[in-house]
DNA sequence: AAACAAATTTAGACTAGTCTAAAAATTATT
DNA sequence: AATAATTTTTAGACTAGTCTAAATTTGTTT
C-alpha cells in the first residue's frame, strides 16, 4: 500500500528530474515538499525500500520504471480532474490547482476511466499540459516558447510554464487563454520585451511572461 | 484544522446516535471505527477538547451542534458525489459507497457548490437518502418500509435501509430500483414475506428483504 | 451490599512522518 | 592538498493515531 506522503514525494522527484530523466538531490526535495532535508532522506530510504527509487547515499535520487509509472498515473489524474472541474463546474484555470492536488489521490481505477470518457478523452489540461493515456503516454505536441516566436507569423496560445495564480490571472485580465491567436509585432532588443497583437488589440509583454507562454504555429 | 481521522469519528459518532439525538458508547464506536475501544476514547477525548463533541468519562458522547455540522457536512458532500458517480460515471448503486467514503473529505466550498449545481440540486442519493443542502436542511419524503405497506396499494420505491453490496445486487437482480412501483399481493402470517407485483412479474420476498425497502404512496 | 461481569479508561509502546542539532561526506576554494 | 563551505545523513525527540494489557468504573446478580 502507498502513502499519500510518498505519492506526493513520488510527484515532485518526477517533476524535478524532469520527468524521469535527471537526478535529483535531496535538498530539492526537500523544498518542493516544504519539509526539512533529514525528513526528504528518511522518505527516500523508504521510497528505495519500495522499489519506487534508485538511491546511493550522498549520490542523489532517479525514480524507477516502477516510480515513474505511480508519478504519471498520478499526473493523469490531476489534470483529467483539472480539465472537469474548468468545464464542468466552472472553475478558472488559476483555481484549479489546489483542489486537484486532492483529488489526484483518490484511488479507483473505474473513477478515473469512467471520469476520461465523460470529458471524451482529453488530450490537454486547461494549461495546455498534455494528459497521459491509460498506458502512460503523453499526447505530445510541438509547441516553442513566445520568447522564440518569430517577428510577423500567427501562432496560437497552447500551454503555460509557470501555473501560478498571479500568472493565470494576468494572463485572463490581458484576454490571452488557450486557442488565442498571437502575433508577434516587435521584439525590444533592450529588455526583449515584445509588442503583440492579439485579437482586438495590441500589447507588450516582459521577456518574464514571453518565457511562459507556449505556442503552436497556426 | 480536522483531520481526516476526526471528520470519520464524528461522521460514524452522528449515524450511531440516530443523526445527533442519541448518546453513543465508546464500544459502539469502536466497532464502526474497526478501531479498539481504546483509541476510541482517546479520539473522544479530541473531539471533545476541540468542541466536536460533548463527554463526560463512562458516561458516553453526544455531538455538539458544531460536530453535527461538520458531520452534516460531510454527509451532503458523500451523497452529492454518488449522485455523480451514477448519474455521470455509470457507477452501479452499490459501486459508489466506497469511492464516496474517500470524495467526502476533498474541502473546497467552490467544488461542493458548483457539483451541486452541475447535477441540478439533486434531492436524493441513488439510494434513496435524502441530501442536506448547503445550511444543512433535510428535504423530508415520508416513506414507508415495504414490511409495513398495505395489500392492493401500489407504491414507489423510493430507497433502502440496508446499503450493502449483497442486498442492493439483490435488488438490481429482481428488477427493484428507486422508482420501481411495487403492489403487494399477499403477506405470508407464518414468516412475514410477501407476494410483491412488480411491472412484469410477481416475486416473494423475504421479511429480511421487506424490512429494508422504503415505499411512498404513489 | 458484596461480588462478579461488562464497559471504559489509563499506561506504555509502536509506526509514519516530521523536526532540530550534530556528524559525516562531498564539493569548492585557496 | 588542506581547509572551508555546502550538502547530506544520522541520532534522538515529537505528534497523531493505533495497539495490548492492566486498572478503574459502572451495572447486575445474588
Amino acid at each position: 500500500m502507498i502513502t499519500l506522503t510518498e505519492e506526493n514525494y513520488i510527484k515532485a522527484i518526477y517533476h524535478l528530474s524532469n520527468n524521469g530523466t535527471l537526478t535529483v538531490n535531496t535538498n530539492a526535495i526537500a523544498e518542493a515538499m516544504k519539509t526539512k532535508a533529514s525528513s526528504a532522506t528518511d522518505m527516500i530510504k523508504k521510497l528505495s525500500e519500495k522499489n519506487y527509487a534508485d538511491y546511493k547515499k550522498y549520490q542523489g535520487v532517479t525514480l524507477t520504471e516502477n516510480g515513474k509509472r505511480v508519478a504519471v498515473n498520478i499526473i493523469r489524474k490531476h489534470r483529467l480532474w483539472e480539465v472537469f472541474l474548468v468545464e464542468k463546474l466552472n472553475f478558472t484555470w488559476d483555481e484549479v490547482h489546489e483542489v486537484a492536488e486532492h483529488l489526484e489521490h483518490i484511488k479507483s481505477d473505474k473513477l478515473i476511466d469512467e471520469l476520461d470518457a465523460f470529458l471524451e478523452h482529453p488530450t490537454h489540461d486547461p494549461h495546455g499540459d498534455p494528459i497521459p493515456d491509460k498506458n502512460g503516454n503523453f499526447h505530445h505536441i510541438d509547441k516553442i516558447v513566445l520568447a522564440k516566436a518569430n517577428i510577423g507569423v500567427a501562432y496560437k496560445c497552447v500551454g503555460v510554464d509557470d501555473t501560478s495564480t498571479a500568472f493565470l490571472q494576468y494572463l485572463d485580465s490581458n484576454g490571452i487563454g488557450l486557442g488565442t491567436i498571437i502575433t508577434v509585432k516587435y521584439r525590444e532588443p533592450y529588455d526583449n520585451s515584445m509588442r503583440i497583437q492579439l485579437k482586438n488589440s495590441e500589447i507588450i509583454v516582459s521577456n518574464s511572461v514571453a518565457k511562459n507562454l507556449y505556442l503552436k504555429k497556426v
